[in-house]
DNA sequence: CTCCAAATAT
DNA sequence: CATATTTGGA
């Protein structure tokens, strides 16, 4: 049974290019500071500062909303008193993480280490902490099912088993939707995959550190007020296979750039040519809009 | 310092 | 409500 290992892995290993490639993929989530210093407005210049290198979508896409949030809002350059929006993790992301994961090897895969080697600039290590917890769960959570590890009903009671034995307990939607291939976890046939683990380069991580506009990729950000429930059409039903490939529910969905109306003021919102991905949905009670674009051309 | 688990915010 | 962030403790 361990042969599966060997598959997966050998799979996994085609599918990883080097770090090298790993590596340049170097994200920049979009910054906080930047985005509000940065700044979505200007109605008059229309600046952009296009660097839409036809070749290679690497844009910087910045969704900022308006923060109807108490702080001064132009011409102040709040210095450190920015509030971190919601980071969303998006499948690529994850995926970053999860390949970041497999070739650390679960020796060090620590929150550090894979923030370090994912090289999302942006990216927190409470934010990788976070995620990586949710990630183990849900792991282990699938070999209790799957495996049926031993005996069978050893669930004890977590989770009210009588449950349908399908894997959507809808936490780990988000999770499924990519390769899970980190099997490393099997307790009892533990295998070190650190076998191969030819280099673990990350020669530039704390450089350029100016504020300089770095390529920044996705760009996240939650804007609260109010609260909304953003439901999707029924639940989702794209409950694809935990080992198929991932399918994007959106990846495909060229979604007109919509205006954003902030606090009645109309925002300039460019719509790179990259994957933009923006769920929008329109509550009786208020709205809540997410940006979340990634060239990644990973995978 | 890292991980875990829960609370809180969005 | 689901998700992500954040806090507190081991």
């Amino acid at each position: 049974m361990r042969e599966e290992d060997s598959n997966w892995f050998s799979r996994w290993k085609e599918q990883l290019p080097s770090p090298e490639e790993l590596m340049p993929l170097s994200q920049s989530l979009i910054t906080p500071d930047l985005a509000l210093a940065f700044d979505i407005r200007n109605p008059d210049h229309a600046h952009h500062q296009h660097p839409p290198p036809p070749s290679q979508p690497s844009l910087s896409e910045f969704a900022a909303d308006s923060g109807d949030l108490g702080y001064g809002a132009a011409g102040d350059e709040p210095t450190r008193t920015l509030k971190r929006p919601r980071l969303v993790w998006t499948p690529q992301l994850h995926k970053r993480f999860v390949d970041a994961v497999a070739h650390l090897g679960i020796k060090n895969a620590v929150p550090k280490t894979i923030m370090q080697l994912m090289s999302v600039d942006g990216l927190t290590r409470e934010n990788v902490a976070s995620h990586l917890q949710k990630y183990r769960l849900y792991l282990k959570r699938m070999q209790g099912l799957s495996g049926g590890s031993g005996g069978g009903c050893a669930n004890g009671g977590s989770g009210g088993a009588g449950l349908g034995v399908s894997t959507d307990p809808a936490t780990d939607r988000l999770f499924a939707s990519s390769p899970v291939p980190p099997h490393f976890l099997h307790p009892g046939s533990r295998a070190n995959s650190e076998h191969f683990l030819p280099f673990v380069s990350v020669p530039a991580l704390q450089h350029h550190h100016h504020h300089q506009q770095q390529q920044m990729v996705a760009a996240a950000v939650g804007h609260p007020h109010l609260q909304s429930q953003y439901h999707r059409p029924q639940m989702g039903h794209y409950v694809s296979s935990p080992n198929s490939q991932f399918e994007h529910p959106f990846l495909g969905r060229q979604t007109q750039q919509p205006m954003h109306r902030i606090g009645g003021m109309p925002v300039h919102n460019q719509a790179a040519s990259s994957y933009v991905e923006d769920l929008e949905s329109a509550n009786g009670n208020g709205g809540r809009k997410v940006l979340t674009l990634f060239p990644t051309g990973n995978d």
